[in-house]
DNA sequence: AACGAAAGTTCCAGAAAGAAACGCGAGGCG
DNA sequence: CGCCTCGCGTTTCTTTCTGGAACTTTCGTT
């Protein structure tokens, strides 16, 4: 089965991945829940290349879970807001969060010697 | 940043990411919280090829998410059980579940006409 | 006119994924 | 004995996606 024809797959859970579950999605995401909305600081993150970015938030768009928005018209500038439907990921990002704060801290001793 | 860096990320979801986070894992996860145990049950979900199912298998036990388990000896078979480390993540799908559920009909309408 | 910022696009090589056949150790069967 | 099947992967080949870095476009500034 192709990634895309998960979209009509009869389990939630991999409908909601059809949309979320991509390696860049999420860490869109987290930077969204940590205020961030313009290209520019996504990219300055050091996730992802811009490329791969530009494609995330369109997809993020076209589902609904981020928002284009006109935030200057002189030059025509957009960044990109939360919906409600986006917000309502937060709880599974938290808890993300927290599963990696308990079992993966960082391997300083490995990079440190 | 490669994908295989996040291991060391200051970001503990970006960690959590870069065990789980990729197209396939969460959906192998998801049958592990329907009970699913075995690899050709894994595989007649019908989500990926043999050939992603054996590596993501491997890699979630690598990191302790999933215990390969000998259930046979006499034709050396294995299974995949739960840790409960792996437990923990189950809110997340749960999460992802419901967001599915509200957020992603599905489309029969397309399909049927 | 030259420079710089923001938000993307484009190009190419290399990595990952999809499809489908193959391997292999045990047991079962005629 | 020879052959088939089951469970669990592996291998091979082709197609798609990703990483890296430069380039474009539209203004605003100096």
């Amino acid at each position: 089965m192709k990634w895309s024809e998960l979209n009509d797959n009869w389990c939630p859970v991999a409908r909601t991945l059809s949309v979320v579950g991509d390696r860049w999605t999420l860490l869109i995401l987290r930077d969204c829940f940590l205020g961030k909305t313009k290209f520019e600081e996504f990219a300055a993150s050091g996730g992802m290349t811009r490329h791969i970015l530009a494609d995330r938030l369109k997809r993020l768009v076209e589902f609904g879970i981020l928002e284009r928005r006109a935030y200057s018209t002189s030059p025509k500038r957009y960044d990109y807001v939360l919906t409600s439907k986006g917000e309502e990921l937060r709880p599974a990002l938290s808890i993300m969060k927290e599963w990696g704060k308990k079992h993966l801290p960082i391997r300083r001793a490995a990079l440190e010697g």
